[in-house]
DNA sequence: ACCTGAACACCGTTCAAGT
DNA sequence: ACCTGAACACCGTTCAAGT
């Protein structure tokens, strides 16, 4: 039976697959001939419907920050609207922690992707924002939030921490990280966010000032 | 010859041939194959120095992030402090864009990184952050950093946005991203940081405030 | 102690062949 | 059009053997 008549892969369930087996095993342990073999198929069979393992990836990856929820600008509130964007956005990798390394390094050339951007850009711009800051500070919410998925004290720092305590007094002290990882995670995310955002509040009545003058 | 009477490799010279060639050809495209050939020697002798690949890229990134720069904090200024040190840190990883997956994903458990992390939470401390603070913001300053290496513009991003421009009006009017993307990831990384600390001035205010009532 | 040659158990991907 | 079986050109790593 080469070819049963109604087709056993589909894009979709290629993506399915793949992510729920990045989330259980890591992006690491992920390979085509696994992914197959999870399909009940032969490696080869995936090359019908993904040209590559990167694109397989990358489509993965889109669908994951397809939840992403640019709807906050639609207040007219700039401050809410990259606030809101952040932490939903923030929350799509927390739940797919695997594969953030595949969203860092996406290109970013997807379609909804730059859907996305255009959405902030607009929305910045029609709030007041020049457009080369409005540029800026996109990308500035995104250092925050891809930084804080990659660098997630919940994935390698903690136990580490907690074994040299004894050579590191201050960082002993400090924060028992091992215990409170995931929330220290989250505080730090926050107070970056919300210092930030009071930062740029500052610097836009300067920016306002000055154009306006 | 299979044993010259002075060693053809060093764990320094292994080191310096790998990150040549990330810097040069990319992080992909290093094999512990293609590393052994630039050093006239069969693979297997770099198993001779080091146990792994990863953790040969694990010391090829603590030498590069070994010159990032804490001594900022010595005047006692905190603002001043972690503003020198994201900047070196971020400087640090620009010279090494290639690396940075690996700088990221590092599990940051080098004895180095954890020095750099006590001598940060201990200077915040002594500037009269609270230690909870002082860790929390010690990793806001690294999201910013990290992220700021890993989603530069410079890489991948800009061209795309120029083929589409027609679709995406708001993009398309704000930045020339393809003409300016190193340009525009300096000043955003600098937008980013200078409104962190701005909002991190206000907050120290507060904390200050109800710690002494 | 350090390097070699050959091997092992994997990869991603291609391709003729089958239905 | 979709899946298979076998192959190709790679990987990281191990290990007995040489000096």
């Amino acid at each position: 039976m080469a070819r049963p008549r109604t087709p056993i892969l589909s894009k979709p369930a290629i993506r399915a697959a793949a992510l729920a087996l990045i989330d259980r095993e890591g992006l690491e342990w992920l390979s085509m001939r696994k992914l197959a073999q999870e399909l009940d198929v032969q490696a080869a069979s995936l090359y019908s419907h993904y040209r590559t393992k990167e694109e397989l990836l990358g489509e993965v990856a889109d669908e994951v920050t397809s939840r992403i929820d640019v709807s906050g600008f639609d207040g007219g509130d700039w401050r809410e609207g990259i606030g809101s964007w952040a932490r939903s956005y923030r929350a799509a990798l927390a739940e797919h922690p695997n594969l953030v390394p595949v969203v860092a390094a996406g290109p970013g050339r997807r379609d909804e992707a730059l859907r996305r951007a255009d959405v902030v850009q607009g929305a910045l711009v029609r709030a007041g924002w020049p457009p080369r800051y409005a540029t800026m500070i996109g990308a500035s919410a995104k250092y925050l939030v891809v930084g804080a998925a990659t660098q997630s004290f919940a994935r390698g720092f903690a136990d580490d921490v907690w074994v040299y305590r004894d050579r590191y007094p201050n960082l002993s002290q400090a924060h028992r990280l091992s215990e409170h990882a995931a929330e220290i995670d989250q505080a730090s995310f926050d107070l970056a966010l919300e210092a930030f955002l009071d930062g740029l509040a500052r610097v836009f009545e300067r920016v306002r000032a000055t154009s306006a003058g």
